[in-house]
DNA sequence: TTTATAAAATTGGTTGACCAATTTTGTTTC
DNA sequence: GAAACAAAATTGGTCAACCAATTTTATAAA
């Protein structure tokens, strides 16, 4: 705890301070010397105790206020708030139906009879998910990223696997997902799957784009359904289907 | 206790910093940038990273050493990245291709007046970097970034902002900056810019698409120039040219 | 070439000056 | 005397300049 010659300056004004606090009889709500005060009386810079104090601020010790002062608070630790951007269903698959059906567009430049056959055994295992009743996408999730493995492109894959981990995330999206009880549409996407997959298989890119975008449209047309039209933070309106050139 | 208007200037810019470590692939023991470096980067002065700086330390995200620079700390708030990938200079041109090209023209259907003022000012900002001999590649990365956020799209802003920060940690491409000494195909990419920004001025897609694609296939052939190619981990000839659909 | 040493550049540390929001004080008006 | 308003003082907020420790680079010696 102390010892240590390294120790920054402002921590030592820090706990000098505290132990005023906590030790002098001040009340949650008493006016604390101005930051002036302070550094006249330490006889250092008034930025050197500012430091302290944003110390004080953040354990909970001091309350600052511009243009009038510092008081003592209740005690309650300022946390920051690190949260990455809560990105909303329609935003994610409008930036998924532009991006991935570009990657799948090409992938069908590049890719190997292992990636096909991989992706071919994904399939199947989608078709017996479905057939068990399984109600978790991780074969759905295996196959967009097996798409993006096939263009041998690191990048593009960590970006595909970025755009899930976004989904995962998602606060929005695990609220409609709680209102997802038919699982008929989940046929529907497995054949906008095979449809791909076919697509690739013959190298076609443009088919494979343009199979890549449907399936996505059409899944964005059933989650519009799906949704809660009322929820404040609804954003199927915002957010309408995207194509790089129309 | 909650999220209030008022909130400190020091702590929005601590939040700020901190989602950037945590989310950008830093270990424990990377150096951080200096409190000059964030201060240019987002325009304020150095006090005010400092404070940041200091809140940063004391929630244990950051290890500030005198003289020396300040180094992400070892901690629990620190996740474990255990892997922090390094992609190829070229296998990430391959993807910004195939990306940027679909976003530059999914951008020219939604791109606004305002989008289109500050394209023009970072243009402006990139030709007089160049006059003065400006080393670093801020306005670039600037004009890349708004082209996503003309999508309206922050999945999109989020997606190009993680490809220039993996380049960014690519030791190759650090490696590669150092032997660059000319800069007369900076004004080459300049004009490619501005081919850009006048393609969305007119709201033409397929215009707007071929023209990013054009300008990274430039930056592409130049870089290639400039390899060593007997450097083992060159990538030069394994990623070509993207398209989604040729 | 390697090592030792000094100069230069870079980094965080500290300070005083000025800006902007708030509070206090003074004046006017009824 | 009370209320309304304006002026002044007080407060934290922001900034640019300079100081000191460290690191890097250049130079000299072995």
């Amino acid at each position: 705890m102390t010892g240590e010659g390294g120790k920054r300056r402002y921590q030592e004004i820090a706990e000098l301070l505290a132990r005023r606090i906590t030790g002098e009889g001040y009340r949650p709500g008493d006016k604390f010397p101005t930051e002036r005060q302070i550094s006249l009386e330490l006889g250092i810079s008034r930025s050197l105790v500012r430091e302290a104090f944003i110390v004080l601020e953040i354990e909970g010790y001091l309350d600052v206020r511009k243009g009038s002062g510092s008081y003592v608070a209740a005690g309650e630790k300022i946390s920051l708030n690190v949260h990455k951007p809560d990105f909303g269903p329609f935003e994610l698959l409008q930036a998924r139906q532009l991006l991935e059906s570009s990657i799948a567009g090409f992938a069908a430049s590049t890719i190997t009879k292992h990636d096909i056959i991989k992706l071919r055994e994904t399939l199947e295992l989608e078709r017996k998910a479905i057939d068990n009743g399984v109600e978790d996408y991780f074969a759905d999730k295996q196959f967009h990223l097996l798409i993006a493995e096939a263009t041998q492109n690191s990048v593009l894959v960590d970006q595909v696997a970025d755009l899930w981990t976004k989904r995962e995330n998602s606060s929005m999206w695990a609220r409609l997902h709680d209102r997802i009880f038919d699982i008929s549409y989940r046929t529907k996407w497995l054949d906008d799957h095979a449809v791909i997959l076919e697509a690739l298989r013959h190298r076609n890119a443009e088919q494979a784009r343009s199979a890549m975008w449907q399936h996505l449209e059409n899944v964005r047309l059933t989650l519009l359904e799906l949704s809660d039209v009322g929820d404040p933070e609804f954003d199927g309106y915002l957010y309408t289907p995207a194509v790089a050139s129309p």
